[in-house]
DNA sequence: CCGGTTAGTCGAAACGCTTCGACAATCCGA
DNA sequence: TCGGATTGTCGAAGCGTTTCGACTAACCGG
């Protein structure tokens, strides 16, 4: 645990000078900083981060806020995760994991007014979220990934979701498609105006107008029992569906399981395309599901690196990105059979 | 950003004062602790973290350590994660990721050394892993999920994976089968003395071997392309198989698929066995997976609070801890035929 | 009624860093 | 050759806490 001043009495400098060494701030001689340095190694002295955040005002740790009520994180969640870690690392910043819901304001504010946290990453964020006010009120930078109903001045990262349901309906219509049903996510979820729902569902009622087709919307829990009610309730209404979109990741696997039990067989009798979904996830099912995979890590990598710049000042432009997710065609979709067949 | 000068003054006590109401570290005449906490209610006061910790020695911030490379984390690990960021934020710490790999110990060491955590839980552990030695010499108290080779000393909590792989050998042995394979973590993994890797195997050979059967354990990639490769390898080696247990998350699915394509029904004409599994994961599969269900986030709970209680100078007791995991029986088994059927 | 605890409070010194103002020495163009 | 920049370094004042020693006033047993 050598300090500053260790260093400083073996190179026979002041301390400042060897602080200066350290960032840069002030032109320091070749020959001093090699003393200096060579002091450094030595000791084998690194900077305590608690002392520097305390004099410059900065943590370099950065927050990821993230409810963690249920079911814990789907496989998509984690990989916004492992990417906001990874980039947060590799620009020399900690990330710390938040576990604070969209209910518990206080605790929020809480953390927020400790002055540990430099920013924010927000994730699962609703439609309505007070949590954005009450960090911004803290005067706490924040990137949300995910985005509010408003978002003028608010930077954000987001997935695409028109553009991956309009994708999604166009390649199943593509195909031959007309009678076509959107498994979304649960009743509650779109209840509380979490964001992927009701705007995947709004979406989807466009892009098929777009096509003069009539769309078909259910709500599903995320699980597979969720999945297979879900389709359930969708054949009772459209006995003769060919193709299903399922936004959510857990009840697709119930939704296959559903149409194997009815004898329905994926892709020739039901196409099946997977919504905002990780590529190992869609090699799951059998056969393969054709996807529209998600932008997974690169969307908190994006999301903490938008924050740092903001942080570092360079600020100007507002970050607000929608990233698209890309269509792979595997084995669960195919063209319908010849019309009337 | 009231500081704690403004609340003294507000109070019209010392700043010292306000300190012993904060921390209760002397006695304080009722009186005056109320002019305080008034004060700190009107002006919204939290203490500054990196002040705190500066004066204390103490960030109240623990470390999750987990390499990063490949695909990110399982349903699994996310637990893990999970488990362990809820019970640092019910005591009041904070809890950092650290994607530090197993190789590069310098970027430890710094991580280490810079006093920012108080201590670390460290995940993913190897046979031989030179994290330990690295975090130990720089004085930074750890706990491992999972285990080292050699645990004296060593706190950690990890899953007791000799009673796993027999809970599910005995279960399937019970069911009348004999020709009996499972299918392991990665050669690689094997290969780098990854723990649960290596001692599945072994368990697996001894638990055959108290039944009197010949083991066979192939390795697989994670990945559904992993487990059909297994798969297919088994039934080259073993074309009699009836029952398989895997370890390997996503490559249970491909073994699945495989099953199914080559028109062995599960469970009727094999049996599988999914073994440290989340139930939602085994509730994917349809049929859903009898599986060994894995103590998830309390791993992660019980290594965060094994870790503060260690910080609090508690101390005293070494926690060493397995935990098992328990058979849930769903549609993937079933006895065997009558012999000879 | 007196010396010794104890309760309650204060001021000041850390904690380990950054940063500002000052100062000496060197440089450069006129 | 001189005066103003520039370069390189130092000392000291923070940053917002905790904590130690000291002090006062009240308390208590003998």
């Amino acid at each position: 645990m050598a300090t500053m001043h260790d260093v400083a009495r073996l190179a026979r400098v002041s301390v400042s000078t060897v602080s200066y060494v350290l960032t840069g701030t002030r032109p320091i001689s070749a020959a001093t900083r090699a003393k200096v340095l060579a002091a450094m190694a030595e000791l084998d002295y690194q900077p305590n981060a608690m002392a520097r955040g305390l004099a410059t005002r900065r943590s370099r740790i950065v927050g990821l806020l993230m409810p963690m009520d249920e079911r814990g994180l789907g496989a998509t969640e984690t990989a916004f995760v492992t990417g906001a870690a990874a980039a947060a690392s590799a620009a020399g910043y900690h990330l710390v994991l938040s576990p604070v819901g969209a209910a518990d304001l206080d605790d929020l504010r809480r953390l927020a007014t400790q002055r540990m946290l430099d920013g924010v990453v927000l994730m699962e964020v609703q439609v309505e979220d007070g949590r954005v006010a009450a960090l911004q009120e803290a005067g706490v930078p924040v990137v949300l990934i995910g985005r509010t109903g408003d978002t003028t001045g608010l930077p954000f990262v987001d997935i695409d979701f028109d553009q991956t349901v309009r994708a999604a309906v166009d390649h199943v219509v593509g195909l031959g498609h007309r009678r076509i049903v959107y498994v979304n996510h649960s009743a509650a979820a779109l209840a509380t105006g979490y964001g992927p729902a009701v705007r995947t569902r709004d979406s989807f009622v466009a892009a098929m107008a777009g096509h003069g087709l009539e769309p078909l919307m259910i709500p599903a829990e995320d699980s597979a029992a969720g999945g297979r009610a879900a389709l359930s309730a969708a054949i009772e209404v459209a006995p003769d569906l060919t193709a299903v979109l399922a936004m959510n990741e857990n009840a697709i696997f119930g939704i296959l399981a559903e149409l194997a039990v009815r004898g329905r067989v994926v892709p020739d009798d039901v196409s099946v395309v997977s919504m905002v979904t990780s590529p190992q996830v869609a090699e799951l099912a059998h056969p393969a599901l054709t996807a529209m995979t998600s932008p997974g890590a690169a969307l908190g990598r994006i999301a903490v690196e938008a924050l740092l710049r903001q942080l570092d000042g360079a600020g100007g432009d507002l970050h607000q990105q929608l990233l698209p997710c890309v269509l792979e065609i595997r084995g669960s979709t195919c063209p319908t059979g010849p019309p009337g067949s």
